[in-house]
DNA sequence: TCACGGATGCAACTCGTTTGCAACAACGGG
DNA sequence: CCCGTTGTTGCAAACGAGTTGCATCCGTGA
């Protein structure tokens, strides 16, 4: 399972987006790969990650925007991550809103939501969200940073 | 179209889910009814509000408690609202990352996820986000408020 | 090996949301 | 109809996730 899959090596997967590898990002993306759940900058902190929370957030972003990982909002206002490749197929996300946990769904069979409907035993729906994500006509190409909404 | 209907009437909203019938809440729910898009507190607060912005976070966090309202998080951190009744049926979000904006989409015609993906002119999906949210096995009947995840 | 441009670290900050507490008001019993 | 209980509101302060400005550092390509 530590096969050398140029999707699973950090190192390729930058050189592939042209990315400069650093030490953070190379690290972050280890974690990323490694782990069989979406996870936090709480998360990459606590795991002894040696760096600035401020330099986490940034290569997020950056893998982000470049469709390297995926992110997963919750309604407490934490940002969930995973790696988004064919290894790591879409998928619904639990989160529990009590204990604030984040738990990954079985893959999409045919796409048929009543199966994302049918839940593991013990997990209780309360909501399903489906949320499409990127740019609006107006938005189109040039991103507005910091425009206040009305 | 400005029937009596009960889903419609704010104060048999909240009768029916045995909470006070308190001016904010009336007002809140009024608007959420006849807005016909999720909105933030943001938006609330600009379009004359008179009230604290606490009461509406908490008035909100009540409606979404009782089921009365849906809550739909975004990346940025915003929660966004809409009315969870019959007559606005479940259906998916797109949300611009770059300019903020919510737009509700077409309902689910056989929930299919395929139609989710066929999305209206001009709209550049970028990510697509299926989240359920609820209570897992070990929180299932007692929440746990403000336990620091490890 | 060198210079350049992008990446990092630090500090300070923004913004959405929550919490503690005192004042107040909805609602059911008398 | 009034009154006490209980739940709700307003205010101030705090919290936590994420961002920004700037100086320094280091990958990268020549």
């Amino acid at each position: 399972m530590e096969k050398k899959d140029s999707h699973c090596d950090p190192r390729e997967v930058l050189e592939r987006k042209q990315l400069a590898r650093t030490a953070p990002r190379i690290a972050i993306l280890e974690k990323l790969i490694r782990s069989d759940r979406a996870i936090t900058v709480n998360d990459l902190v606590s795991e002894g990650m040696d760096m600035d929370r401020v330099t986490i957030y940034r290569t997020l972003n950056t893998l982000r925007d470049k469709g390297i990982v995926r992110e997963i909002p919750t309604s407490s206002g934490t940002n969930y991550y995973e790696m988004a490749c064919r290894h790591n197929p879409l998928h619904p996300h639990f989160y529990c809103t009590s204990c604030r946990s984040m738990t990954c769904l079985p893959p999409l069979a045919g796409g048929e939501m009543k199966a994302w409907l049918t839940l593991p035993e013990g997990l209780l729906a309360r909501d399903l969200t489906v949320s499409i994500s990127g740019l609006c006509g107006r938005c189109d190409g040039a991103p507005v940073r910091k425009e206040k909404e009305k």
